[in-house]
RNA sequence: GGACGCAUAGCUCAGUUGGUUAGAGCACCACGUUGACAUCGUGGGGGUCACUGGUUCGAGUCCAGUUGUGUCCA
């Protein structure tokens, strides 16, 4: 089952790995929620796709998200539930069960409630059926024993008690009213199942003459045929051209029916002509106008859009037909004054494609108003639930106010049936309008309750209507967790975590799930509402299937992994509810997003695949993990960019940054650790057994596997094999359910993955000096001998931070004093261990803890970098004689900058910093006066920054992580990274083979570049094909035909042998040139702006400054190089 | 008509409370294939930040307006 290194293929491949872990997934219940699971319940319910033909792009996208969180929180030990189900889509099944009848000439009447149910039923076990395989395709980590369908028993029952209450509670009535009539399903629809769309039609403009004779009043109307159902004809009541109309009477043409001319507000008098027919039975605010002024209501539709008896002459017509008639009689008759062409909206039914009739029938209704005004307190008070993004809540909160009542039956038979029973004796045995009935949970509790009314002869019958699919839908978050019993699933994971939906939804089903809930349950069944943006098409155009610019999701997970599609919709989310772009193009069902997402996999794929092979067969645990001490400044960086992206991805992940998280861990895996990483190692490697080779072992090892979990919620089919493979665990363990990393700390780990230090420790250590620190600073012997992981470890070790903050702690005085002049506690601690040194010095051979007065300060330091510092400054003659001089020179210095305002921490990692050089690199230092620390050499520009204050800032707001993070070593790496890039570039631009290793020089008169570029000679050597390096303060001799580049203030030289163009190096410098040019002319100007100095804050003046200095510094390099040409 | 988004490289998008020379991936150009990966590597070219005005020492970023585009609601 589980792949062995040397049997890796050298690409990636995604079909057979992804089924293989979904089925086992599966088969062991990785998924499956047990309510006594310790850690904060956390739940999502699915959004119910319909069981209508199939998935599309915004499902996949939707299931990803969700697959994101919910893996992110069960790795990080909360008690995770995603609950998977499908919804009945009551008219969406219905129209095409319909359409299929259809096809064979046949109407459901002809077959039956019961025939057709059954259809229905075998449609749901079919597309149902395929949802639920797309699903698993796509990796949901869903708890399919948990699957609910909303017709289902429980789920039934749910609706009925929910039903039943809120009729006995009068939330439910049912009356007569007008609602939006799909003729083609031939049933009431909700207001939002109406698409309004704008249409090319006629205004047509009549006159209606008066009873009197004295003449004619003229209307205009978009829906000629209504006019006979016409009861009045109205004006506003402001309208002073018809002040004297008002009250008269009108003889309605081709009828011989008497209407009023009534005065209502309603009415636009900038209208047509400001003169409105009123159809009270067919139109919204006629209806209004009706009640208000007790007009008749003439209902001339039958339901199936063609005009009934009131229809007159024109009786048995489709409505279309018969406008067309009633048009041509009025213009025979002379009634038509005008036709002109008007552009209008239209409702359409959702569903039918039809334009929807307003109709005049009895229907269920729930009563909105109470249940909204407790939703809204809801809102207004507790901010529940919170909308992700925020703007969202005010769309939410517009709709509750504006809600209408909703009508909730449907005149369908796929469906939950309405729990009411007709007395249909009391009328003639058929359901009529006002035939009484009861409401109740079952037929027998009606019946009961009949015969209590009505006699034990009633007869009853149920309703035969069915509610609206969003009914049940509302009931969603609690219903499937059991609701109404009290089951421990509902007392443990309700209210939910998170909803994860798209905006078209939330009118829908968001509003009607808090309000159904609100009502129930007392709660708002979500904490937070994560509102997703829509899938758009290559032409920008949301993806919808009346579009039909739908993909389908399994095209291209065939084509290029889940993963992979996963990967690629995820990492185009910006912030949170944006909408994303899918590049496709349909001719090839290729999609260029989705194959760099597979080009990472298999990245990653092959990274791994060389950890493997490099790891010889050791798993992570087996290799045990580095000693802080043997780290070298690469893994020192590797583990500190590592530990950056830990907390990234969480807090990034903590705020629905989804989008953001996925990128990290790209730029991480292939940036940071393969371009960079795994290319320093390779040599290290090589060298087969050696102490150095197993730390990198090691820090592969760590860094792979603890990557891996990171990147498990965006690609858990991958990950998971590749995990197996590394790690080599017992069966049915699983990445899947391993603890999500955590952000270390250096100094006291207590995170699942700590370092401890490796079994032999001893063995890896190759200085003195080196085994005496890692003595002193790492855990007792009998510690070290224990196995890897589990036992959690202290590991101490230095941290100037804390070492300075420590004098904090001296008597107060002096502590106020330092607090005050931080500057100077650099100069104050380098003062201490000067006499920490001398001691030494004097008492070499003596052993270290008899050194009186040492103890505590080494507690405050740590004995690591003393030594460290005494090695370097004080241990040889020369040296010492040199830094005694020079501290001389730091005394002056320092007391004039008792004022300077950069930061302890600052000054604390610049001499942290300084540590990070591997002890097997003793540093050179050629010039000891110019060896000052960051922050006190105002006279020497130190041009390169290796604290930017961003990222200074960003760790100190943070302390838990400050130890691992380490800005300085990340800075120092730059450093190094960005010579490597100048040598590739050179090299590049003097067109020498890739092949050819080459001598190269790099100069600095920065003693402290020069140290850092010590420290990464073999690393510059390496990935820029170096023979011979050399670093050198200043150039000695003239070298005749070189290519020279700049990075910081370090002059980058490769001297060229043979015949060269002297044009290709002189082009070189100009562009340098010019560049640096551009920037001291920009940097000058401002600097000359005495406002930006004086109001600019003085960090951003002085960044300008030092920018000035770093290209002037620049210039005259290039400047000397092309003089020397 | 109302509300809410969006507009940055050829394409898809980042760009934090305003602060160095505006970034990434894809595409493009050059070079490279004996060992992690050609689904790859190295290097390079490519931007009037939609437009106009304002605030500010300083605007891709804030404000107002215009244009284009999209979604939702009428």
């Amino acid at each position: 089952m589980i792949a062995t290194a040397p049997s890796l293929s050298s690409q990636y491949h995604p079909q057979a790995t992804e089924a293989k872990w979904q089925d086992l997934w599966e088969k062991q219940g990785v998924f499956t929620a047990d309510p006594t699971h310790p850690g904060e319940p956390y739940c999502i319910v699915i959004p119910p796709p319909n069981v209508t033909g199939s998935l599309h792009m915004g499902h996949a996208f939707e299931a990803a998200l969700i697959d994101v969180l919910i893996r992110y929180h069960r790795m990080i030990g909360r008690n995770t539930l995603w609950l998977p189900g499908t919804d009945h889509a009551s008219i969406a099944v219905h129209s095409i069960l319909e359409k299929q009848l259809q096809a064979e000439g046949i109407s459901r009447y002809d077959i039956g409630r019961d025939e057709f149910l059954e259809k229905a039923q075998r449609w749901k076990a079919e597309s149902g059926g395929k949802i639920v395989h797309q699903q698993r395709r796509l990796g949901v980590s869903v708890d399919w024993t948990r699957e609910r369908f909303t017709l289902d028993e429980g789920l039934s029952q749910a609706v009925n008690r929910a039903f039943v209450q809120m009729y006995d509670q009068g939330l439910i009535y049912r009356g007569n009213y007008l609602v939006n009539w799909c003729p083609a399903s031939q049933s009431a629809v909700s207001d939002q199942e109406v698409e309004n769309k704008e249409v090319d039609g006629h205004l047509w403009q009549f006159r209606y003459p008066l009873r009197d004779g004295s003449g004619f009043v003229e209307v205009a109307t978009t829906r000629p045929e209504t006019m006979l159902g016409d009861t009045a004809v109205a004006v506003n009541p402001q309208d002073q051209r018809y002040q004297g109309l008002v009250g008269k009477t009108i003889r309605l043409p081709m009828s011989d029916r008497e209407i009023p001319i009534i005065a209502d507000e309603l009415v636009d008098p900038a209208f047509g002509t400001g003169c409105v027919k009123v159809t009270p039975a067919h139109d919204p605010n006629d209806f209004e106008m009706g009640q208000r002024h007790h007009l008749p209501f003439i209902n001339i539709l039958n339901k199936d859009g063609s005009l009934n008896e009131n229809g007159g002459s024109f009786a048995g017509l489709d409505r279309f037909a018969a406008r067309q008639q009633v048009l041509e009689r009025l213009e025979a008759e002379g009634y038509l004054v005008k036709t002109e062409p008007y552009r209008h909206s239209v409702p359409y039914s959702d569903r039918g494609k039809v334009p929807v009739e307003p109709l005049l029938s009895t229907q269920w209704f729930v009563k909105t108003e109470p249940l909204a005004k407790q939703t809204l307190t809801f809102l207004d008070q507790e901010q529940s639930p919170r909308f992700v993004p925020e703007r969202w809540t005010k769309v939410y909160r517009d709709w509750l106010v504006n809600l209408k009542d909703w009508c909730i039956s449907r005149q369908l038979w796929w469906g939950h049936q309405i729990p009411a029973w007709y007395a249909i004796s009391e009328t003639a045995g058929e359901i009529q309008d006002h035939t009484p009935f009861v409401v109740a949970e079952t037929e027998a509790a009606a019946r009961q309750k009949a015969i209590a009314q009505f006699g034990s002869e009633v007869q009853i019958q149920q309703d035969p209507d069915v509610l609206d699919t969003w009914f049940s839908a509302g009931l969603w978050p609690f219903s499937t967790l059991g609701w109404p019993e009290d089951t421990v699933d509902l007392a443990t994971y309700y209210p939910t975590a998170t909803l994860v939906t798209g905006f078209d939804i939330i009118f829908f089903w968001v509003a009607r799930m808090t309000l159904m809930a609100g009502h129930f349950t007392g709660k708002m069944p979500f904490q937070d509402v994560y509102i997703h943006g829509l899938v758009r098409d290559e032409n920008n155009k949301k993806m919808s299937k009346s579009a039909n610019n739908g993909i389908d999701p399994l095209i291209l997970i065939d084509k290029y992994g889940t993963d992979a599609l996963r990967y690629t919709l995820i990492r185009e989310v910006a912030g949170a509810g944006q909408d994303i772009r899918l590049e496709y193009n349909r001719q090839t069902d290729e999609s260029a997003s989705v194959e760099a997402s597979r080009n990472f996999a298999n990245k990653l794929w092959n990274a791994s695949r060389f950890v493997l092979l490099n790891l010889k067969g050791q798993t992570p645990q087996q290799l045990g993990q580095p000693s802080i001490a043997d780290l070298e400044l690469a893994d020192r960086w590797i583990l500190s960019r590592y530990h950056r992206l830990v907390q990234q991805t969480r807090s990034q992940i903590d705020v629905y940054g989804l989008g953001e998280a996925a990128k990290g861990l790209y730029e991480f895996i292939w940036g940071d650790f393969c371009d960079w990483y795994i290319e320093l190692v390779k040599p290290r490697l090589q060298q087969d057994g050696t102490a150095s080779g197993r730390i990198a072992q090691q820090t592969l090892a760590y860094i792979l596997e603890g990557t891996l979990k990171l990147l498990h919620p965006f690609m858990p089919h991958i990950t998971e094999e590749i995990w197996q493979t590394l790690t080599q665990p017992a069966s049915e363990q699983f990445l899947a359910s391993q603890p999500y990393p955590e952000a270390a700390q250096m100094q006291t780990v207590t995170e699942p993955n700590p370092l401890p230090v490796v079994a032999a420790v001893s063995e890896s250590v190759e200085s003195p000096m080196a085994a005496d620190e890692a003595e002193a600073e790492m855990p007792t012997d009998q510690d070290r001998r224990e196995p890897a992981a589990p036992s959690e470890p202290e590991i101490h070790t230095w941290n100037w931070r804390d070492a300075i903050h420590g004098f904090g702690e001296l008597p107060s005085q002096l502590g106020r004093f330092l607090e005050a002049n931080q500057t100077l506690v650099w100069w104050v601690c380098a003062l201490a261990l000067a006499m920490v040194g001398l001691a030494i010095v004097a008492a070499v051979l003596a052993a270290i803890d008899r050194v009186p007065l040492l103890d505590s300060f080494f507690e405050l330091v740590g004995l690591g970098y003393s030594l460290n510092f005494v090695y370097r400054r004080l241990l040889w003659y020369e040296d010492r004689q040199a830094w005694i001089a020079s501290l001389q020179v730091q005394k002056e210095r320092v007391l004039p900058l008792l004022n300077d305002t950069k930061t302890l921490d600052t000054i604390a990692q610049a001499v942290e910093g300084d540590l990070a050089l591997a002890p097997e690199q003793p540093v050179l230092v050629e010039d000891l006066t110019n060896a000052a620390p960051e922050g006190s050499a105002e006279d020497t520009p130190e041009v390169y920054d290796p604290q930017p204050p961003e990222k200074q800032a960003d760790a100190d707001s943070t302390p838990a992580f400050t130890a691992w993070v380490d800005p300085g070593i990340e800075a120092q790496f730059d450093l190094v990274i960005e010579t490597i890039r100048t040598l590739r570039n050179l090299r590049a631009e003097a067109s020498i083979p890739q092949k050819q290793t080459i001598k190269a020089i790099l100069q600095s008169e920065s003693d402290r570049e020069r140290q850092i570029l010590t420290a990464g000679q073999t690393y510059l050597q390496d990935l820029a094909k170096i023979e011979t390096l050399s670093i050198v303060p200043t150039l000695e001799g003239e070298i005749k035909q070189t290519i020279v580049g700049v990075v910081g203030t370090v002059q980058v030289l490769i001297p060229l042998q043979g015949v060269i163009d002297v044009e290709i190096l002189k082009a070189k410098l100009d562009k340098d040139l010019k560049k640096a040019e551009a920037e001291i002319r920009a940097c000058q100007s401002r600097l000359q702006n005495a406002n930006f100095v004086e109001q600019a804050p003085p960090a951003v003046v002085q960044g300008t400054r030092d920018a000035l200095a770093a290209a002037e510094k620049q210039a005259e390099i290039l400047r000397d190089r092309q003089q020397r040409l």
